[in-house]
DNA sequence: CGTAAGTCGCAATCCACGAC
DNA sequence: GTCGTGGATTGCGACTTACG
């Protein structure tokens, strides 16, 4: 390895030189053995550094900057070492981007897509990935991170066996097209061998064949066949191009990876990538799980009822075995079930099993004290072909039931049936339930049928009378006492297992409705009395913080179709008891510092005598930082307000749903290495980020239990770590708040805390042009 | 039912660069 | 100077499937 200098006697800045360096040796790399890191200094002049094992290296270099005054430096090894001290983050940090771009290059991967790579030289291999290099700024070590994504296979393996190529057509595929791999899709396939398909070069006629041997390079079977003809779009022109089957990658219908097998398909590459690392000196460690924190959030974070109930247990064990009740009474005068004319077509007797669904509803409604719900009336509305016909139909029906029946929105409620694939009935009836003061329940047809065919399934169904005793009995009976006694059971049986399954399947679905119900009535009748729903379901039993000493704000800010900025802000106080709610309309194109400051203000003196002895502000924003401007005009207009309403801390804590990497537990026994999704509450901090000159603290959270595929962890970012919490303390009453969430019966936790989940539900029904009423 | 994983496509953002 | 453009990058929206 040497490396190599070079002076630039111009004025370029970081950027430019980076931007240059970036593309012109990733060029280069494409046709000869480079790779290395380069270091810029600004000080008299800039130097460029450049380290490879490559002579042609100072070709390239002086290549890439054509026509801008550079010369050759030697350096001694002092100089190679201030040279290191005096990098840039943000240089480096590109520059690793081109080091992996190399690597993978040289590896015989091509890139695929925006953000994904192929592996040209491994069709076996049928996944694309995804690589990602991150730079810490403490220690500066560098992360790679790798993930798969979208099993591919080659078309010589689709048709090897079959000679019905028809039904490819109109397939989409990968084809390489110059250096990288291109989205296209079948147009026709030619029946005849790649040796007597023709295709036009440099005005002479060739076959495929020899135009992928000579040209490509490429080592393809003579009796390769059919030819394919694929059209791609590149810079918005269309054109057909012939391709031998072995070169075509379709992607494969797999369903989710279990983490074993998405960790192999990963190790294949990360063992590829390692190898090629190993020329430059640059060491490589695995980062491994040892450090990981685990923290039971279950166990720790007690909720707490009505009663006075105080347990560990799920909702749902705590509600059915425990006798916990909700903090949230809903007495429903009238519960109004709307259904869709095509259902109760669709068989004989449907309006009497949804009658007595809805009979069952009520009962164990009543039995576990969600509420009590006196009087039901179930009506129909059209529904024909065409959805916007419908949607209109809809609407006045809805209207005109709900001037029928008088509703009340501190009375009463509705629950809409709708067809699956009537999607905009689902914000119809949000919008004009909405602007009668009114929430709702949606539950879809296919749900129904779902319900109705359990319920037929236990073998009840020649119960006719609507006792409420009986249904009690039933419900009891054949589904809470089986439940328990098949989970007791030591040894189940498949068919035992099966209806256990089922059971449970039944219940939770069942229950979720109930709470569902539960929540938005209370919700509406609150709201619509100008009070604050404070605690819907449950809350925490111990604060957050420990200390009862925050308060926690879910911010979100979008964008409606219309083009107006709505920002949501949701306020809790340390027990997950809500303070108040406003989503306020921005009149700009921006949001800027002094719309945030007047909606702070505004929501803050609202809640005033709740901030009394409160100290610490906890922010969560949906999503990371996306721009500097945004980052100071936030951080500046959240500690403006807080000052004066006598926060001492304003912790803001971006939150990404959707981070790239992974989390895998493995653990040993007698047969190997198990590879397993982690637990809920296992946790970990992870090197830093700059973002926009800001550096955020962050960590990886596991905050839900993944049932199925390869968990994705939440990402959390602290952009303004103070000395008197650590980023443990952020974790933990991170992972207290997403307990609270109250629509999910079976864990009571998810990946979102609640006060952000409230903020993203309402950022949505602003998106979606509904009218949100707030007290 | 709500939730989460997994898919594709795209919007938002940054910045240099070139045309005017 | 200003404005549009285009590449690179990063997450989200909208969709589907599966689970209790």
């Amino acid at each position: 390895m040497k490396l190599y200098a070079f002076r630039i006697d111009e004025e370029l800045s970081y950027d430019s030189i980076q931007r240059r360096l970036y593309k012109g040796l990733t060029r280069f790399a494409k046709n000869d053995v480079f790779t290395g890191f380069a270091i810029v200094e600004l000080n008299e002049g800039v130097n460029v550094y450049v380290a490879s094992q490559n002579p042609n290296i100072e070709k390239y270099v002086k290549e890439t900057f054509n026509g801008v005054n550079i010369e050759s430096l030697l350096l001694e090894p002092s100089a190679k070492a201030q040279a290191l001290r005096n990098y840039r983050y943000q240089f480096l940090n590109s520059y690793l981007s081109l080091l992996l771009h190399n690597i993978l290059y040289q590896a015989g991967f091509r890139r695929a897509g925006r953000n994904y790579w192929i592996w040209y030289e491994n069709p076996e291999y049928p996944y694309r990935i995804r690589v990602d290099v991150d730079l810490d700024p403490d220690t500066y070590y560098a992360y790679v991170s790798i993930d798969i994504y979208t099993p591919m296979q080659t078309l010589l393996n689709l048709v090897k066996n079959s000679n019905s190529y028809q039904k490819l057509k109109n397939k989409t595929v990968l084809v390489p097209l110059g250096e990288d791999y291109v989205w296209g899709h079948i147009v026709d396939l030619e029946d005849a061998p790649v040796t007597q398909s023709y295709i036009e070069q440099k005005g002479q006629k060739i076959s495929v064949y020899e135009y992928w041997k000579k040209i490509k390079n490429v080592d393809i079977n003579k009796n390769e066949r059919p030819v394919v003809i694929v059209e791609v779009e590149r810079k918005g022109k269309k054109s057909l191009l012939k391709y031998p089957p072995s070169q075509v990658r379709v992607p494969v219908i797999e369903g989710k990876l279990f983490p074993k097998q998405r960790l192999n398909a990963i190790e294949e590459i990360l063992d590829i990538v390692t190898a090629h690392f190993k020329p430059f000196n640059i060491d490589f460690e695995r980062y491994t799980l040892n450090r990981y924190k685990y923290y039971d959030v279950i166990s720790n974070v007690w909720l707490s009822y009505r009663n006075n109930i105080k347990t560990y247990k799920s909702p749902l064990i705590a509600i059915q075995e425990e006798g916990a009740t909700l903090l949230s009474f809903a007495d429903i005068r009238r519960l109004l079930v709307l259904v869709p004319s095509t259902l109760l077509n669709e068989e004989e007797g449907m309006k009497e099993s949804i009658k007595r669904l809805f009979t069952l509803v009520s009962v164990i409604f009543e039995t576990y004290k969600l509420g009590k719900i006196s009087e039901r009336r179930t009506e129909q509305f059209i529904v024909v072909e065409d959805e916007n016909e419908t949607s209109v139909k809809f609407a006045t029906t809805l209207q005109q039931l709900i001037e029928k029946y008088k509703l009340e929105p501190d009375k009463d409620f509705i629950v809409v049936v709708y067809p699956d694939s009537y999607k905009q009935l689902y914000t119809d009836t949000k919008r004009i339930c909405s602007q009668h003061w009114f929430h709702s329940q949606l539950i879809r047809v296919s749900t129904i049928k779902k319900l109705i065919k359990y319920i037929k399934g236990f073998n009840l169904s020649a119960e006719k009378k609507e006792s409420i005793t009986i249904w009690y009995k039933w419900y009891e009976e054949n589904i809470v006492k089986r439940i328990n006694e098949l989970q007791s059971m030591k040894r189940l049986s498949d068919e035992d297992r099966k209806t256990l399954n089922k059971l449970k399947q039944f219940n939770s679905i069942l229950f979720n409705i109930l709470l569902s119900i539960n929540a938005e009535f209370s919700l509406q009748r609150t709201i619509y009395q100008r009070q604050i729903p404070q605690n819907i379901g449950w809350k925490l039993a111990k604060p957050a913080d420990g200390e009862d000493k925050s308060i926690y704000m879910g911010f979100d800010v979008s964008r409606s179709e219309s083009g107006g900025i709505g920002v949501v802000v949701v306020l809790y106080n340390a027990y997950g008891s809500m303070l108040n709610a406003t989503i306020a309309p921005i009149a700009g194109e921006k949001l800027t510092y002094e719309d945030l400051r007047g909606i702070l203000l505004n929501i803050f003196s609202r809640v005033s005598q709740d901030l009394k002895d409160k100290t610490r502000l906890v922010i969560y924003k949906d999503g990371p930082i996306h721009s500097s401007k945004e980052l100071r005009d936030v951080l500046k207009a959240f500690n403006d307000v807080a000052k004066q309403f006598g926060f001492k801390v304003v912790d803001v804590i971006g939150v990404i749903k959707r981070s790239n990497l992974r989390v895998f537990e493995l653990t040993k026994d007698k047969k190997g290495v198990k590879v397993q999704n982690p637990e809920a509450g296992w946790w970990t901090g992870i090197w830093a980020i700059f973002r926009f000159g800001v550096k955020a603290q962050r960590a990886l959270v596991i905050a839900s239990q993944t049932l199925q595929g390869t968990s994705r962890p939440i990402m959390l970012e602290w952009y303004t770590p103070r000395s008197d919490k650590n980023i443990e303390a952020i974790v933990k009453e991170y992972l207290s708040m997403c307990r609270l969430n109250f629509w999910d019966a079976r864990t009571g936790l998810k990946k979102i805390p609640l006060p952000l989940n409230l903020a993203d539900t309402l950022a949505y029904l602003f998106k979606a042009g509904i009218p949100i009423k707030t007290p």
